[in-house]
DNA sequence: TGACCTCCCATGAAATCCCATGTTATCCCA
DNA sequence: TGGGATAACATGGGATTTCATGGGAGGTCA
């Protein structure tokens, strides 16, 4: 399977669950890690989620820095601080923790955003409006102007 | 697993005990360790504390010095001595020494900031600013040093 | 004897498990 | 190729378990 592919919308019920979408479940079956890894992302309202191939990108991340120094401490505490691993229910569902309800502003409907290696969790009205954005910014891109990443909190 | 992930604010009761986070414990299980490591952090207000793993860091550290010169016995007295070995009770609780309040300064709540490989006690107000500053020195370092190796923007 | 620590049980809230249902997509056979 | 049978999936809700927390009883050491 490639990895995960395309974004769905589905509802949250009366007790804060979720349905992962079955795609995206399959891909995480495969990756071998049992639950769910999250972390807000720091660029945009969205919480990356994913998998042991999430989790390596942040612990190489981690690795520069040696163990027990301030700055790995410092960015320990930025990375996992930041971080949930929920558990899945029997069902393919996950909660919605305060932090993700926080981070994203969602309220009734999650949208689930495909990006490969990871995928994303939204308020569906906020993803569309960063989809947009995106797909302008990926059209300048391809055509060669590269449009400036901007730092802090603009969509990207 | 993925080690001590996420934070946790728990209530310190009357005979000063707290429930350490339930997946803490869980990690701490699966180290093998009987009980808790514990270590006044010598860069900020808090402790340091966990298994086997933040042993073996300490030990790596002092391995670093011959054993018998002076500079192995100053190291070691200076961690061993800021050291604790709380024993967790049977519902999954730990006692807050002196030494902890003290150089934590906490009092009636206390925070449990997972990093990995091993968690920090706070006091949560001072934890909450903390994590902030932390946050903003990760996007430098982030910004600043090489990623290693992760392909950014490409796999599937 | 009194302060302190362990071990044990009670409780309310929250998370988790398990089963039911409606809807949509997929399959199979004429 | 049409259409009914079947399977997959998202969703709702009741039952059960886990977890944090409070407090009592017995033990120990000075």
């Amino acid at each position: 399977m490639a990895g995960f592919v395309s974004h769905f919308t589905n509802r949250l019920d009366a007790k804060g669950r979720v349905s992962i979408p079955a795609s995206f479940r399959q891909v995480l079956a495969r990756d071998g890690y049992e639950g769910l890894y999250c972390i807000a992302s720091p660029h945009c309202s969205a919480v990356d989620a994913g998998g042991n191939e999430l989790l390596r990108e942040l612990q190489a991340r981690l690795d520069a820095f040696s163990k027990l120094s301030p700055d790995h401490d410092a960015l320990a505490v930025a990375l996992f601080g930041a971080s949930e691993t929920p558990k899945i229910d029997g069902d393919g569902r996950m909660m919605i923790s305060d932090m993700i309800r926080e981070h994203t502003g969602l309220s009734d409907h999650v949208t689930f955003a495909g990006l490969g290696y990871k995928f994303q969790i939204w308020e569906p009205e906020r993803f569309r409006e960063h989809r947009a954005e995106a797909a302008k910014r990926a059209l300048a891109m391809l055509s060669g102007q590269a449009v400036p990443a901007t730092q802090a909190g603009g969509a990207a």
